[in-house]
DNA sequence: GTAACGCTGTGAATTATTTCACGGAACATA
DNA sequence: TATGTTCCGTGAAATAATTCACAGCGTTAC
């Protein structure tokens, strides 16, 4: 196996791919390692660095392909034929992430909802459609879904971790404050908004403060 | 000053606080680091190390006094008075943050929301009062914001953060998808969860290849 | 009183990530 | 065709983050 890509250069491409699908509805045809990295707010040389995982290559004179390397990125991040992705918890952030991933790519589509509370089942909501928790097992296969997003309270979130696993998932995305348990073939992104809100907070008061000190 | 602390060790000094939040809600007097690293999915050696920032001392043969923990963590986080936060954009996202962050903390209050949309403003949301973009100057200062969060579409979020900035506010979390130009003092974290779906799913995909391969 | 235990605090080693820096290549220009 | 310029690709160096490993100490048991 080619040794492991860190998670950090697989999110630096994402970011360099949004970049340069905006270049490419501005016209560009081409674009050096120092305009990505000024937009990415990253060196010029870790731009480079990581475009190499891809093997793509540029021209000295012109810089990257716009297009070329859209594709390229493409090839490395995404399934061929996408991925289906379950959602767990329809509640107030359930309901914005179905909002903003509703129709937003092909290749990343969120197939199915599931809640417990009775109310917010069998509906379609933004497009997706929303089920009890019985049917969790039984629509992921249908669907062939690989990714679970975990909107449901703390206390719950666990054990939906372990339902979703079982049927076969193999990446989690986390909104709820708890680190999860999980076999070591299973990835799990947390998104911890407590955290980072107490992060901006701390730093801001620093910046504040060093600046008192100048 | 003393040396730098980075946002990794504030991160996770977030996360040990509110696992010793629930330790002490369980009765819970003392903890050893390694119960509190296996909480948290990292090392032993990594909580006596982020501990160490705060001074805070542990006893060999006890551990360390879970209030005292708590105790010297908040001292080192939070501003004694608190700081107030103000969210720019009352949308899908901005009304589901309103609705978990009303009433969560005492140390870090949402006082203020903005949006352009007239329908947005002039009510209260979760407890929140909802303001039109022409109040945001005055009301930040009345209420000495110092954090904001950003939940504008993408196209007005560096406008807004420009705004912010003039105001005074040096800590920025940001939930759209575009890299914000900020002067050196003033802290951006971004919260991108187009780029955090991208990666789950690329390392599902992954964990999924390599267990056909064993 | 004292011996045995198991943990803390931390310098040193290790590993991960980023940046430097330079040879070589592609293009533009004359 | 020759020459100059600028940037790419990447080994090596630097920096950042994590883990190791162990001396030293507080507690408990006896
Ligand atoms: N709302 C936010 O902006 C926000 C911010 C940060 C973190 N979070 C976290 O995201 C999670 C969801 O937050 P929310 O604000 O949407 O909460 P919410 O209470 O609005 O929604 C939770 C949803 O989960 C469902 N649910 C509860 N238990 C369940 C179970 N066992 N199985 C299936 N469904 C279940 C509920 O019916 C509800 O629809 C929480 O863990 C919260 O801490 C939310
Ligand atoms: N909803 C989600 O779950 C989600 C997920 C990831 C990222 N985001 C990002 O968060 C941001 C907000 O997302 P959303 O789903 O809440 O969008 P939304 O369209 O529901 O809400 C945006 C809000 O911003 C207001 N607004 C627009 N322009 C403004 C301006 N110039 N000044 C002040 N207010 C303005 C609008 O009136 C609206 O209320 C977007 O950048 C989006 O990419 C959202």
């Amino acid at each position: 196996m080619n040794k492991a890509i860190s998670d950090k250069v697989i999110g630096r491409l994402g970011q360099y791919r949004r970049l340069l699908g905006r270049l490419a509805e501005e016209g560009a045809r081409f674009v050096f390692s120092h305009d990505l990295a000024s937009m990415a707010r990253v060196t010029a040389a870790q731009v480079r660095r990581d475009l190499m995982v891809l093997g793509a290559s540029g021209n000295p004179a012109k810089g990257y392909s716009v297009s070329g390397l859209l594709e390229d990125i493409e090839a490395f991040l995404d399934a061929p034929d996408g991925q289906n992705v379950a959602l767990v918890g329809v509640g107030n952030l359930g309901r914005a992430l179905l909002a903003f991933f509703a129709g937003r790519s092909t290749k990343l589509r969120i197939v199915a909802a599931f809640d417990a509370n009775p109310e917010k089942t069998g509906r379609v909501i933004h497009g997706c459609r929303c089920y009890g928790m019985d049917a969790l097992e039984a629509e992921i296969q249908r669907e062939a879904v690989t990714v679970g997003v975990i909107a449901v309270p703390a206390d719950a979130a666990q054990e939906i971790a372990e339902h979703l696993i079982e049927t076969g998932i193999r990446g989690l995305l986390n909104f709820a404050p708890v680190r999860l348990s999980v076999p070591a073939n299973v990835y799990v992104e947390d998104i911890d908004m407590t955290v980072s809100m107490e992060r901006v907070a701390y730093m801001a008061r620093q910046n504040a403060v060093s600046l008192e000190k100048l």
